[in-house]
DNA sequence: CACCGCCTACCTGTGAAACGGTAGGTTTCG
DNA sequence: CGAAACCTACCGTTTCACAGGTAGGCGGTG
């Protein structure tokens, strides 16, 4: 599927236009003037390709799906998700575009709330997933893998907000190596 | 200071009017029009109190600025802290707010970002100063308190995004609590 | 108390720009 | 030759903001 025709070309190099013009001014704030100039086009001329601004954005949405799901399907460890964490470190655009889509994200209406409410049901389940994987049925803290999986999700958020706002003095790949050891150790 | 004349008191509907718009669509989807309505105004006679839409955001940061100012000046303890957490699941649409710009926050050029790079500076402050308070130099788990105070603002941040996308399904503050345990105890 | 002038709090009117989207023509390429 | 790719022209709406007018309360003065 998906064979390399011309028009699948160009509506990637679109895509890939709109991640770095959301992650600069927002999904309401990036118009399709600016994508489509990124480009090489005319506004009218990428609506031939995407009929509606919506339907860009879920094709941005859909990439990024595609994005994550490459590491063979949902089997990761506890260190390569470390490393991912040190991978998004080197790509602030493309963190910076989903976490200013998830801000937008949970006002009325928005196109992409749908999609990020199943995306965090279904990253929850599978950290959940990992932590039986690596714990057992109970963390080293008591915790079962349902109860850390949500506090797993929110420091990777949450970090990445602290981060993009201030790289400088804030060290995401260091802090989340040390929640890994609030997760799994007892005290030294 | 701070007399309540006619004026101020309009400038108090108009920014919490805008606090409600801004839940609902964020600040660069709420418009002047839509805020003015809600008090009752033209766009024109709200911009009489504020210039510019940049001014009524200043405004509405100020006023969350002196919101948790209140609590005594940065003196809490932990229990108070997952009080606070029990308290904003009871108020969506102040969290949706906050959550909405911070999300914003991180685009370009964006009026809050320096608000929010500040603030967060100083919350991590708080935090440090807080858990040192609670536990000295070293938490159970051999953490320093420089290094926990990110994660507790990660796990605050990164926990009402979840629970703002399906409040069905997360539990915001019984999650917190299991946070601190995580921070407090060792294995049980 | 009557009058007057002024400042504040609005309003109407207007404008220039940007927005997403439609219609229809033209080029390019297989 | 036919379809896909892209353009020009346009439209209606919404946006923030400016300009200028008006109504009403309030203080001072005769």
């Amino acid at each position: 599927m998906a064979a390399k025709t011309r028009s699948d070309q160009r509506r990637a190099e679109i895509v890939r236009a709109a991640l770095e013009v959301i992650a600069e001014r927002g999904y309401r704030g990036a118009s399709l003037a600016a994508v489509a100039e990124r480009v090489g086009l005319t506004q009218q001329g990428l609506l031939h390709h995407f009929p509606t601004k919506e339907a860009l954005l879920v094709a941005v949405l859909e990439e990024r799906d595609q994005w994550d799901a490459t590491p063979s399907a949902r089997e990761w460890r506890m260190e390569l998700l470390a490393s991912l964490v040190e991978y998004n470190a080197m790509r602030p655009a493309i963190v910076q575009t989903f976490s200013a889509l998830l801000g937008e994200s949970v006002t009325e209406d928005h196109p992409a709330r749908g999609y990020f409410t199943r995306r965090y049901a279904s990253v929850r389940e599978d950290m959940a997933r990992l932590l039986r994987a690596e714990y057992g049925e109970r963390l080293p803290s008591g915790l079962t893998p349902e109860q850390a999986a949500p506090l797993l999700v929110a420091v990777l958020d949450g970090l990445q907000y602290q981060w993009l706002l201030d790289p400088e003095n804030v060290d995401m790949p260091g802090a989340f190596r040390n929640f890994l050891v609030l997760l799994g150790e007892q005290g030294s």
